[in-house]
DNA sequence: AAAAAGCGTTGACAAATGTCAACAGGACAG
DNA sequence: CTGTCCTGTTGACATTTGTCAACGCTTTTT
């Protein structure tokens, strides 16, 4: 079950861990199993842990006033679930997080990943070179937010997310992008 | 010249820096003036250092085709500018910097920068702080722009960033809002 | 098997926002 | 001082996108 976890982190940091360092991850990394549409947290919740992905895909998404629903993020195998707002500052998380599927995921409770940090450096340069993945893509986006027609948005999404493309529906896609699935169905069958 | 940058350093990490440790930061941050529409980084530039401002306002903006400005990002006294990803990846960068007003930095390599992140740890631990504070903030960002309407995203920017809104002209907070210069002088007449 | 919920599509229409052109005042450079 | 550039505003109009309702189809639940 940590094994994905061990690769993960090998690939990010050309580091093999010891035995020893392998056991404290596994101590401070427990699974844990969500079903489809069940939530890792709720709006006002406060994130009291990170979770990485083993298999299964995530969402994080916001509610308006009106009910809709507006996706911030997306998370498949290999990559990190949680708000970093609410965890950095436990505050009240203003997002909702559920499975999309059936999701396995490792979580890492805030203080055991600080102290990991000190007891395996490899864990500290992996979760560096995650927030710079992080922010270069948040960049793009925000470029693409202000840039972009909704119609050049979604070419630029399918080709650097295929993954996306196939796990979600277009409707989550479609909030993804800040416009209706309707104007997404029309853009597709525009651009055939 | 160096001591707003030791003093923004202590504020973020409640360490003082010992005085060796002072005169390496003072060796790696090199001051650097710039006049009003001077640039800092043009597109296909790769970015070789990171900017601290001690004092004037800049701001990172990308080109349309049409050549149309999408102001990316402000930065006023005690923030940091630069291209992360042209800087992280050592790619030609796809935007713009330059000063908006007349500007003081001091800047910094990143040979400099990662070998002073060894000497001086609480350079390191300002720098996870910046990082966090940016991934917060980007997130809203991206909250706002695919949940709220011109007119709410432009009340949060006024309530979030006033110092914004008195130092750079309208046109260029449309930019950064996503919209034109017409639509927020509508806005803001019906604001009223 | 039947019913319900989820998904994608379409049409008619409304609302938001963009585009283009013109104008006015202020800042600034020659 | 004079002209130019920059800024913000306004109006008329075009385009994009949203809203609402309906439909067919599939998947899930009962």
């Amino acid at each position: 079950m940590h094994s994905a976890l061990f690769t993960y982190i090998a690939q990010y940091t050309q580091a093999t861990l010891t035995e020893e360092q392998q056991a404290l991850v596994q101590q401070a990394f427990h699974p844990k199993k969500l079903r489809k549409k069940q939530y890792l947290l709720q709006e006002g919740d406060i994130c009291r842990y990170m979770g990485f992905v083993v298999s299964g895909a995530m969402r994080q998404y916001s509610v308006d006033e009106k009910g809709a629903e507006h996706v911030v993020q997306f998370a498949l195998e290999n990559w990190w679930v949680g708000d970093r707002e609410s965890y950095l500052m436990l505050t009240p998380s203003l997002y909702n997080i559920d499975a999309w599927e059936d999701t396995q995921l490792l979580v890492v409770e805030k203080a055991d990943l600080l102290q990991l940090y000190e007891q395996v450096p490899a864990l500290l340069q992996m979760a560096r070179q995650m927030d710079d993945r992080h922010s270069m893509a948040t960049q793009r986006r925000i470029n693409a937010a202000i840039s972009f027609s909704a119609e050049k948005r979604y070419a630029e999404f399918v080709e650097c997310h295929p993954e996306f493309v196939q796990r979600f529906p277009q409707h989550l896609i479609a909030s993804y992008l800040g416009i209706t699935k309707e104007t997404l169905s029309r853009i597709r069958k525009q651009a055939l």
